[in-house]
RNA sequence: GCCCCUAUCGUCUAGAGGCCUAGGACACGGGCUUUUCAAGCCCGGUACAUGGGUUCGAAUCCCGUUAGGGGCACCA
């Protein structure tokens, strides 16, 4: 299939103001998705990462170093943009904002083409913060006196640039007459068309004189987005629908900087396409942030959630490609995603549904790399250490090399697994002596003297066992010796003696890694119990 | 308060006028397997917000209502 656009190019521009949010790395991965598609299908198509630092006093380095490695471990990677080794790639840099007014003066040029034209003015309202900060206030901004004023060079007050907004004069006149100042009952709209909600209008009268830069070097978002988009050639905004109230504002601006114009029908039309993506919501259906527990990539990450299963689960919130399947790789996901499949409204972040994904994923590991994902858990659990690169730890059973020992732990517990920060709790009973209460060897109702009784049992059954020590040969033992009497009289003290659990793999399976010794020995401390 | 967006099971969703007494997945309940916990297999319950149109026919199209969400910074 061709497709029409050639060298499209998207971005996803994230402020170096937090951790890397579940939110943008879900932007960025369908913007990720959508640039894949079409390198898929012919075009020469880019993906740009570009940060967002102008607010000088709320970005921060680190911040921006978390953005990268977080989209890094996702695996959505970027054609363009700052890289993890603190260089750029890409032709159409700085990718920084920050750097942009230095290298180029690219927000500086523009502000000043807008004053010359009479389309922004310099502002000397003498707002407090306090003023600032309270709503009303901005009825002041709307009707700001000093809007005729000429831009004076040499003018040493502090001053805000605004766009002159036209539309914003109707309402001045309506207020000064004594109605509302955000009262519109205008037909004048700013409509464009967007790829997944079709079109959308928002009257242009109650945006005001709207703030666009704090000085020549210090643009604001609406602005400095606008020029930015422009220069770097973007052909479709792809973002979250918090930023719909600003897109009026963005292309207004695009319109008094000659790169936007009205068409026939009224609807605006730009250099660039919006698409705006539903909100991905926490359970009690508003915007995901910190109150609803993990929102940042990381936090996923240390939870032993794998990049697979949250980019596949990403992917899910909000976009579905029409069929049944659940589980799908980044290359499927690319093959199959296209923007006309997107939801419109919000989708809960449902960690219940990634846990059952990531234990998908977990099963689809081979043991090798199953066990690489877990040394480091295992090692943060304190069961295991790694010293020049080999495993070191408490190890029971001396037929098995200690890696195999703990490969086949991991084996073991593989499909109960769900995240791997798990693993520690899971398995820490191969790496120490277990420690519980007697009352975990009581089967049903029997007596101390039973219980006693069947320790003693399993202890001569495995005593006199020959090799090879197998689930399959001690089936047999076992089987044989309980006939058709109650198995768990003799099966669950043998297997709580050995973990210490009351959920655990089977016993055979256990004694097959633990060995013989050491489960007689574990047998034997169970017994101790019943004096 | 004002502007905007949205509306199918508890959750993610399929559904583009008849294929829908609404399909799948997670979760939940039950069963098989089973010493426990998982995994696996089988079965089950639960949804088109509401009122009006349009139409021979509406989950699907239009309008109102209601509800939810987002946004209203010299943040992004």
């Amino acid at each position: 299939m061709s497709i029409a656009i050639k060298n499209s190019r998207v971005r996803i521009a994230p402020s170096p103001t937090g951790f890397l949010h579940i939110g943008t790395a879900r932007t960025a991965l369908f913007n990720y998705l959508f640039a894949q598609n079409y390198k898929i299908r012919g075009d020469n198509a880019s993906f740009i990462l570009r940060i967002e630092d102008t607010d000088q006093e709320r970005s921060k380095k680190e911040y921006e170093e978390d953005i990268l490695n977080g989209l890094n471990w996702l695996g959505i990677e970027w054609d363009e943009g700052p890289t993890l080794h603190g260089t750029e790639k890409g032709n159409f840099g700085p990718y920084n904002q920050s750097k942009r007014e230095r290298k180029l003066k690219s927000y500086s040029n523009y502000l000043t083409q807008l004053l010359k034209n009479g389309k922004a003015f310099a502002c000397f309202c003498p707002s407090s913060k306090e003023e600032i900060e309270d709503k009303n206030n901005d009825k002041f901004h709307i009707l700001c006196p000093y809007k005729d004023m000429a831009y004076n060079p040499d003018e040493t007050r502090q001053f805000v640039i605004r766009y002159k907004n036209t539309y914003a004069e109707k309402l001045e006149e309506r207020f000064k007459k004594g109605g509302d100042a955000f009262k519109t009952n205008e037909d004048d709209y700013v409509t464009f068309q967007d790829l997944v909600r079709n079109k959308i209008s928002s009257p242009k009268d109650i945006l005001g004189h709207f703030v666009i830069a704090k000085s020549f070097d210090e643009p604001l978002y609406n602005f400095a987005v606008v020029v930015d988009d422009y220069e770097m050639k973007i052909t479709h905004v792809i973002r979250g629908e918090d930023h719909i109230p600003n897109t009026p504002k963005q292309l207004l601006l695009a319109e008094a900087l000659g790169w936007a114009q009205v068409d026939e029908t009224g609807v605006f039309q730009a250099p660039w396409t919006y698409a705006h993506l539903p909100l991905i919501l926490g359970t009690d259906r508003s915007k995901l942030s910190k109150r609803h527990g993990a929102t940042s990539v990381n936090e996923y990450k240390t939870l032993g959630y794998l990049p697979e299963a949250m980019v596949n689960f990403m992917a899910l919130l909000g976009w579905n490609p029409g069929d049944e399947q659940e589980i799908f790789s980044k290359e499927e996901l690319a093959k199959e995603f296209s923007l006309e499949k997107i939801q419109k409204s919000g989708a809960v972040f449902d960690t219940v549904k990634l846990d059952w994904m990531n234990g998908e994923y977990i099963r689809r590991k081979s043991v090798e790399e199953l066990t690489a994902l877990c040394i480091p858990f295992l090692e943060k659990a304190g069961l295991i250490k790694i010293q020049n690169a080999k495993i070191k730890s408490q190890h029971y059973n001396p037929k098995l090399k200690i890696d195999e020992y703990v490969n086949r732990i991991l084996a073991l517990e593989q499909p109960r697994l769900k995240k791997l920060s798990e693993t520690g709790e899971r398995v820490n009973f191969f790496f120490q002596e277990p420690e519980y209460d007697k009352e975990l060897l009581r089967w049903k109702n029997m007596s101390d003297e039973d219980i006693k009784k069947a320790l003693q049992k399993a202890e001569k059954l495995l005593s006199v066992i020959n090799p090879p020590i197998d689930k399959k040969t001690l089936e047999k033992a076992f089987f044989d010796e309980i006939g058709d009497s109650d198995k768990g009289k003799l099966l669950w003290p043998l297997r709580a003696a050995l973990s210490g659990k009351k959920a655990s793999p089977g016993p055979f399976e256990i004694v097959e890694i633990l060995g013989i010794e050491e489960s007689i020995k574990r047998l034997e401390q169970a017994e101790q119990k019943f004096g």
